[in-house]
DNA sequence: ACACAACTGAAAACGGTTTTCACTTTCAGA
DNA sequence: TCTGAAAGTGAAAACCGTTTTCAGTTGTGT
């Protein structure tokens, strides 16, 4: 994922930010993982590039990142906070049971799904958070699933 | 919601498991809130039926019926455990962002979704996760909110 | 050089959840 | 009816991820 650094220092600059040392190994860290991480995941991958890295400042810029909108943040049913890069456009994700990697998608449309809650519950449906799961290619391969049609589901 | 006590004191039988006067009073909690509920918001209401409840209960017995399907674990972008009997039919959920009321609705028509994300992914769907949130009527009226168009939304 | 705000890591505090443990209840079988 | 095994329980302790505190460092503008 893309990521561009001075971009984002651009914005935090905006804000009287700084990309220090650290932050960016943070940044680093979740850009070049391949699948959502967690808050220790990246602080033992940032570390090897930043020793004298802290958890607490890994928290910090997580949350910061993920402010200035370079993160977005990833939570399945299971595992709560995860990070991963914010891809351009709006998207999904879908996260694989087998081994976690993460992959965005951009088709977003809710509508008739909206539709229909709006009509059943009354509300004004202003959000929605959607996360797909199943098997990865490379998953699916190891275990010989049969690959193709799109399961139903929870 | 209605959540028929005697058929899940015979689900549990089936496991030779029963339903206590503890989990009972845990399940009558669950099933009298108006809103999602949390581990201790049910602990303080299932401890006027039965005071010398612990909370340890109350956590394994969120548990033990979120297994055997007679709860539903609820989930948004902030609280992350939280639960509310499960309709009968499979549905989702939508979550008031102002007043945290939940209700259920039942479209489920991901099948236009989950196919543009096999497209674009190449991983193999099995489950969804889908939570929406917005404001519930009471709340959209309290602040005077048009009603009507959905929005689109993260 | 100076002042000031941003930034940092270690340690402590925190809060929700799980585990441990000694004890009670329930129930099937002798 | 006794008896033993398994289910179930609450208090306390342990656990674990996250946040706060705090004293010190780094960077920036003047
Ligand atoms: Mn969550
Ligand atoms: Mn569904
Ligand atoms: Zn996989
Ligand atoms: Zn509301």
């Amino acid at each position: 994922m893309a990521l561009d650094a001075d971009e984002i220092a651009g914005t935090l600059a905006a804000r009287g930010l700084r990309l220090t040392r650290q932050r960016h190994a943070v940044l680093d860290a979740v850009a070049e993982a391949s699948s959502s991480v967690s808050p220790v995941q990246v602080f033992d991958a940032a570390r090897e590039r930043c020793p004298e890295l802290g958890l607490t400042t890994v928290y910090r810029t997580l949350e910061l990142l993920s402010e200035i909108g370079a993160l977005r943040r990833v939570h399945g049913p299971d595992h709560c906070e995860a990070f991963m890069p914010a891809g351009a456009a709006h998207g999904h994700t879908v996260v694989c049971s087998a081994c976690g990697r993460v992959a965005e998608f951009t088709e977003c449309d809710m509508g008739a799904v909206v539709d229909a809650a709006v009509l059943q519950t009354g509300y004004r449906i202003t959000e929605h958070f959607l996360q797909l799961s199943g098997e990865c290619p490379t998953c699916g391969a190891r275990t010989g699933q049969a690959r193709g049609a799109a399961g139903g589901g929870a």
